[in-house]
DNA sequence: TTGACATGCAACCAAATGGTTGCATATTAG
DNA sequence: CTAATATGCAACCATTTGGTTGCATGTCAA
């Protein structure tokens, strides 16, 4: 898990999600536009997606084409976040009383 | 919000949210406990924590009292995660789409 | 076959990160 | 007042990160 959120630190790696969202399986040429770093820049960044499992990558011919993996994001969502937003009411109100108790 | 992607990015600080989340309004000395680095390096961690608004700190005395603000995550979950798992089954139906297709 | 295209690999570099140590400051206890 | 306690600030260091460039490899098209 700690690759995803290692992953998902960075706004680049980021928006090539978004970007693989918005229409999955491109290559890295594609990926490339708009990005304005070097190919090989994006090609690390994408290794970085892959290595956390975020991105899948299927061969066809010379182009590597770039699959969006929602499945860790989904971890993510389940084990960690979901465990502070379940709670999130009672730790908003601890942490107002906990901040207005000081005032008096 | 990349603030708040880089703080969840080290696992020291997610331990540190973790810790504060099974017990809230823990002082600095008592958050270096069982992390082994430096009362300063701590104090680094949740200062990013602290930028990244996911701890609120109280002083109370000498002492300095740290709480889990939940808003931040929550707010990655709705906007950010939640686009994702939305489409989990979607995106997932679409990746294995473009795996099988490779085969035949 | 040959050239163009899509990508990979590796060396290199600057800046950010995560940690340390030493010393300073503020508050509480005796 | 003085000690001890709780924390802050700053310099410093090694490693990681994010980027570059140059060159190599594999595939398609003419």
């Amino acid at each position: 898990m700690d690759a995803v959120f290692k992953a998902l630190a960075d706004e680049g790696r980021r928006t090539l999600l978004d970007r693989l969202f918005a229409r999955n399986g491109q290559t890295l040429g594609e990926l490339c536009e708009e990005m304005h770093m070097s190919r090989q820049a994006v090609a690390k960044h994408l290794g970085i997606l892959e290595e956390a499992n975020l991105v899948v990558v299927q061969w066809r011919g010379r182009e590597k084409l770039h699959y969006l993996n929602p499945v860790p994001i989904n971890e993510i969502a389940e084990r960690w976040i979901g465990k502070y937003e379940r709670n999130r009411l009672a730790a908003l109100s601890a942490l107002k009383q906990a901040l207005e108790g000081d005032k008096k």
